[in-house]
DNA sequence: CATATATAGTTCGACATCGAACTTAATGGA
DNA sequence: TCCATTAAGTTCGATGTCGAACTATATATG
């Protein structure tokens, strides 16, 4: 058993853990989120919400470090849901910008009282208490991929 | 702005950085895997070495957190590359088992070597530390996850 | 023993996501 | 200016995943 072999167990045992959380997270969100609204889209209406609209496209799809074509999916369904408007970008032929709706918003402020309701239920003190603990380490991992990718 | 809103940023903050560094690290693994095999795949083949073969399918989808019809869908796709042989369990007419096959193994070891070479090029001390300081919440977390679904 | 319930696996339809190729528009260098 | 390159968005085909419904077998209950 050589160092590296361990390292790697190290690393792999990290991820392996995220995926998990991951994977339990998203599907409790799934759970709680109404109709057929993804995970991905909950997570467009808040980008736009929280860090504003009137974007490209291309911008959202690199924020939620997904790619252009399943940007242009999403927004589709957002669109036709009647949550988002899209409209071409008058300073850029190419582009198009991303405007939140008012339906958009109160779906999304709706879907927040659900979601903290759901969450509430299973989050305690002490899970409270790692996320406060981990939250900046998290950040600073997540920050060293995204530029490392 | 209450503590309910404050609690909420905290959980939803808390779990967009778990997301991020698993889409980021996931899109790490599958640029690093040859072939069109794919994460989850890798995480079977990973499975059945450190946990044992010999399993029942579902099983193993309850510990990789998918769905029956999922790890049905994966194990034909091992199958037909030939890592792993399926036979019915002669315990239970019902229920069949999952072996590694001498080709699986060698298959994994050639992606465990790609795998943490590529990795080793991302990953430093200063990432290496923040895995070790946060392993334990994290595994107490997906445990309090997997117990509350 | 007989029937009801639970479990293992599959099939089907739906959907999110991706990579590759394409169209159109902007940009930069000869 | 003209052409090559880059960038934004779309389309297409493939794949992983899920929920629901189904078949077959096992287990429990009367």
């Amino acid at each position: 058993m050589t160092d590296t072999d361990d390292t790697s167990k190290e690393i792999f045992g990290f991820f392996t853990e995220i995926g998990i959380i991951n994977q339990l997270s998203t599907a409790l969100l799934a759970q709680a989120l109404p109709d057929g609204v993804h995970p991905s889209h909950f997570a467009i209406l808040n980008h736009l919400t929280l860090r504003g609209d009137g974007k490209a496209p291309v911008k959202i799809a690199s924020a939620m470090q997904v790619t252009k074509n399943t940007m242009t999916h999403s927004l589709k369904v957002l669109e036709e849901r009647g949550y988002i408007d899209v409209k071409p970008d008058p300073k850029d032929g190419r582009a198009k910008l991303v405007y939140l709706t008012s339906k958009g918003q109160q779906f999304r402020e709706g879907a927040i009282q659900e979601v903290s309701a759901m969450f509430g239920k299973i989050i305690g003190p002490e899970q409270l208490d790692i996320m406060r603990r981990t939250h900046g380490d998290l950040g600073k991992m997540r920050q060293h991929l995204d530029e490392n990718r």
